[in-house]
DNA sequence: GTGTCTCACATCGCTTTGTCAGCA
DNA sequence: CTGCTGACTTTGCGATGTGAGACA
């Protein structure tokens, strides 16, 4: 590109510059292969190209993929919760079915003798000692417990709750998606519908293990032992990863990609524990691979191989027996030795605690044996069917409580983790859930059960990972410390991998100077900064101070460290509370920034009140009182914090009389909004009222002169030409403003009739027409047209029509204004006699006035006390109209009779019949004192308007 | 071979005192 | 002319949560 001080034309700012030419290559080759720039300079006529490669992929499909993990983990979470809750609804269920009678009755003479008399031969009166009654009555759990697992009940290998991760429910589900009402009973879950399916297991001394748990707990409450249905609620695990076989290495070698090898192992995973594990063949012969009925050989499973393609369905009721019957053989899975997921606890009077027993294996008051974890270990590769996370004890009354500190085991390390603690919304909404089922009072046996409960967490010792110290209530290492922590006193109580472990109560949280200064409080003098971090820049302004002090470090060390800028962070105990400086001869502290902090109310300078009310530093300010605006705290918009300021601070003297005078500014503005409020409103009145008066009289006029007042009049007018005689003259009347009055305003104050307008051709009136109803009028509302306009027959045709019908009206048809209206109203007043009779009498004299009924009594009310005029035939006109509406079921001679007066009125000789087919009831007649109260209401809003 | 650690990415929470045009 | 009001714009960093993969 070459740059030629000619082509800069008349600038002459640009001639104090000497240009130099200069050797500019011709094209310039981009070494971005995305972007090829070729410029095109006025010189070497070189192109400029832009060729913009549309960037890889690569990053929508990453984010599609962030996006479809994401709605996955949303999806197991809420899974995860619906489980929860569902599994938790059935357990309660189940644990009032357990309080039934019958299956108490039933329990109990299935019980021998001497197990009922060991509980009854426990009394205060035999053994006062409640240590030695604690322990007879273990004993007795003990034998019941014994008896119960050894002698009566048989337990089933099937049939108990298993848990199973999200995938493998996923997997399950599209398989038996078209199946799954068919194949209900297939489901190997047992189907315990009511008390009389648990006595019947009950009869039958067999059932699973759940079952088993479930009626030693209605056993023990027969016995009239307090006694809860404990169970470890197998919801899906939220986490993904749970119960996916992890990546092997010996799959890095093979040539597909990473993911591929993953789900690979996956799939080999489950063949081989498909061998050696019941649950694990459910998994397996559901496996999307044989859904799918994907026989390559990679990924054919051993048990596919023999089955060919059958149907997934037939395949899983196949595989499930072949299982079923090797499940006895397996001894790790026995349900009879692994933990249950439900239980009992009986309740110890003379301890006052609660005693686990496992009438499975006949454990009691062995809290240990319960977790799962422990046992899993020696099963490794398998996926586990028991995973405790919640574990909620459900007494008699329906209450529950949740006991998982009781029975697992690194409850704080690992359960707590899992079931949310310290993560906040998920520890929220299983409080919420078991909040469900607690009770709304508290036992003392709660309290006492707390108690241990905490005791359990608190002798729970050091956790074995990592993770398990993060967020420990009890314990913490230095490098899950905050920010803004420090451990003080550093007292070591052990080591973990070589790392000093501290008690959590040992760490205090500390804030700099700045942020002491929010709550209050200031930093000692002399205090040393407890802890160093790197200072936060938010805020543009606070960013370009920190901008600035480097700069200026950088300079003044020569291009030195350029250390970062650092802080210091105070702890509590090296601060005190802020004391501002008093108010001296009523003058306020005030900050650089003009106004006074006041974040908390200790800030507030002795001597002074924080009066907080808006808008009332103006009037301090008028008043010349000194003043300071309160900052109370901030709003963070736009990377700018804005000070929140509520009211002032000002001298204590000075409050009544700034109060004062802030209430009277209140009131007066108030008054002053109010009188504007009540000033529109009748503006708006006044528009609205002349609006409809303008919209009256344009009506009575078009009405009247001839219908033919709307285009479709129009068009109606030339078509009745073809047919005349069948047309009424009052086509106008079928619009929608016929049919809903509008209100009962006077209508006729505006009497302005065409012949005055013809005669004047000019004034308001006519201006108005032309510019409301321009096209509407056609050929009738020629008369505001000049002489030698092509309309003017029709025009004279119609006023000499009008006027023989209306000649009393002519001299007195001037616009009238609201003042001139509300005077005539007076008038009227004053000479007003009999209003009600009068009126209906004169107007019979007209052949139209005689058919009216109860609506034209009411018009002609109106009529009377409007106008002075009598005998108002543009009225009567109107009457006329709506008459037709009021009348139209009256008798038919009514309608001839009114037929004939339109047919006069209205200035058209087609006597067309009403075209309207609306049947319309006449309004009911309104007595003498009706009429007078409405022709009282409407003299009184007259005057209201004129006013 | 599993449990634990590490890394990458997502999400949350902290941050702490403007400017300008339009209108009354 | 003055003073008030509302629109403007949507950051960025560290801590922490979450999940996948590596490794002891």
């Amino acid at each position: 590109m070459m740059l030629d001080s000619r082509s800069i034309p008349g600038d002459s700012s640009e001639e104090d510059f000497e240009w130099e030419e200069v050797d500019v290559p011709q094209q310039i080759h981009e070494t971005n292969p995305e972007l090829e720039l070729q410029l095109e300079g006025p010189a070497p006529r070189a192109n400029i190209e832009i060729t913009l490669h549309p960037g890889t992929k690569k990053d929508d499909s990453k984010k599609a993929a962030a996006a479809a993990a994401r709605a996955e983990r949303i999806l197991r979470t809420g899974t995860h919760k619906v489980h929860t809750v569902c599994l938790l609804a059935n357990a309660r269920v189940r644990n009032k079915w357990l309080n039934d009678e019958v299956l108490h009755a039933r329990l109990l003479s299935l019980t021998p003798l001497h197990l009922h008399n060991g509980f009854a031969l426990i009394h205060k009166s035999r053994e006062p000692d409640h240590n030695k009654r604690g322990r007879l009555f273990e004993a007795a759990v003990t034998r019941l417990a014994e008896w119960w697992t050894s002698t009566f009940f048989s337990v089933l290998p099937t049939g108990h709750i298993k848990n199973r991760t999200f995938d493998e429910n996923e997997r399950d589900l599209a398989l038996r998606g078209n199946a799954i009402f068919e194949d209900e009973e297939s489901d190997d879950g047992e189907r315990i519908r009511s008390p009389n399916s648990l006595m019947k297991h009950a009869l039958m001394q067999t059932g699973s293990r759940d079952t088993s748990a479930q009626l030693f707990t209605a056993l023990c409450r027969a016995l009239d032992i307090p006694a809860r249905l404990v169970v470890s609620l197998q919801s899906v695990p939220w986490q993904s990863s749970v119960g996916k076989p992890k990546f092997k290495i010996s799959e890095k070698g093979r040539p597909s990609s990473r993911q591929k090898g993953k789900e690979r192992a996956r799939d080999t995973d489950g063949l081989s524990q498909d061998s050696d594990f019941e649950g694990a063949k459910e998994i397996n012969s559901q496996s999307p691979a044989e859904v799918l009925g994907d026989t390559s050989p990679g990924k054919a499973s051993a048990q596919a191989k023999g089955k060919g393609k059958a149907q997934p369905v037939i395949k899983l009721r196949k595989t499930k027996r072949y299982s079923e019957n090797r499940a006895s053989t397996r001894a790790p899975f026995d349900p009879t030795v692994t933990p249950p997921v439900f239980w009992t606890e009986v309740f110890s009077r003379a301890d006052g605690r609660w005693l686990p027993v496992d009438p499975i294996r006949g454990f009691v008051n062995k809290r240990h044996v319960f977790d799962p974890s422990a046992e899993n270990s020696f099963r490794s590769g398998v996926p586990q069917e028991n995973r405790m996370t919640y574990v909620v004890a459900l007494e008699e009354d329906g209450f529950g409580r949740d006991v998982t500190a009781r029975y697992a085991k690194d409850y704080t390390a690992k359960v707590a983790k899992v079931q949310g603690v310290g993560i906040g919304r998920r520890k929220e909404w299983w409080d919420s859930v078991v909040q469900l089922v607690t009770r709304p009072y508290r036992l003392q046996r709660d309290d006492t059960e707390d108690t241990e409960l905490h005791n359990h967490q608190l002798t729970e010792g050091m956790p074995t990972i990592l993770a398990g110290f993060k967020g420990h209530p009890l314990y913490v290492l230095s490098r899950h410390l905050r920010r803004e922590e420090v451990i003080d006193p550093p007292v070591e109580l052990g080591k973990f991998r070589g790392e000093p472990v501290y008690p959590r109560s040992s760490v205090i949280s500390l804030k700099a100077a700045e942020n002491w200064m929010r709550q209050g409080r200031v930093v000692r003098e002399g205090c040393q900064p407890m802890k160093m971090v790197k200072q936060r820049a938010v805020t543009i302004g606070r960013k370009r101070e920190m901008e600035l002090a480097l700069e200026k470090a950088r300079t003044d060390s020569h291009g030195g460290d350029g250390q970062e800028d650092m802080q210091g962070l105070y702890a509590k105990s090296q601060t005190e509370l802020y004391k501002p400086q008093p108010v001296i001869d009523g003058k306020v502290p005030k900050n650089d920034f003009g106004n006074i902090d006041l974040y908390v109310p200790s800030m507030l300078p002795e001597g002074s009140i924080h009066i907080p009310f808006k808008g009332i530093a103006k009037v301090a300010k008028r008043l010349g009182f000194d003043y300071a605006e309160a900052v109370t705290g901030f709003e963070f918009r736009n990377r700018r914090a804005i000070p929140v300021i509520e009211g002032i601070v000002v001298a204590e003297e000075n409050e009544t009389i700034i109060v004062e005078a802030y209430l009277e500014a209140e009131n007066d503005a108030e008054e002053k909004a109010h009188a504007k409020r009540l000033d529109q409103v009748h503006k708006r009145w006044i528009r609205l009222v002349q609006g409809l008066r303008i919209r009256d009289r344009l009506r009575r006029q078009y009405a009247s002169n001839t219908d033919d007042a709307t285009p479709q009049h129009w068009l109606d007018t030339h078509n009745a030409e073809a047919h005349q005689g069948e047309q009424q003259p009052g086509g106008y009347l079928t619009t929608a403003d016929d049919v809903v009055k509008p209100f009962h305003l006077p209508k006729d104050q505006h009497t302005v009739l065409p012949s005055s307008l013809l005669s004047s051709t000019t004034g308001d009136d006519g201006a108005e027409i032309d510019e409301a109803v321009p096209e509407r009028s056609g050929a009738a509302v020629s008369y505001t047209h000049p002489r030698d306009s092509p309309l003017h027959f029709a025009q004279d045709v119609q006023m000499g029509e009008v006027s023989a019908d209306l000649p009393s009206r002519r001299s007195n048809v001037m616009p009238k204004s609201m003042r001139e209206l509300a005077e005539d109203d007076l008038k009227r007043q004053a000479s007003e006699i009999a209003p009600s009779d009068e009126p209906e009498r004169r107007p019979r004299s007209t052949p139209a006035a005689r058919t009216m009924k109860g609506g034209r009594v009411k018009m002609l009310m109106k009529s009377g006390t409007n106008t002075p005029s009598k005998g108002n035939s543009s009225i009567e006109r109107k009457n006329g109209k709506k008459r037709i509406r009021e009348d139209s079921d009256s008798a038919s001679e009514d309608d001839h009779i009114d037929n004939a007066a339109s047919t006069r009125d209205g200035n058209s000789s087609k006597g067309n019949p009403p075209t309207t087919g609306r049947v319309l009831r006449p309004r009911p007649q309104k007595n003498a004192a009706k009429l007078r109260e409405e022709a009282e209401l409407e003299r009184a809003f007259r005057r209201a308007i004129a006013e």
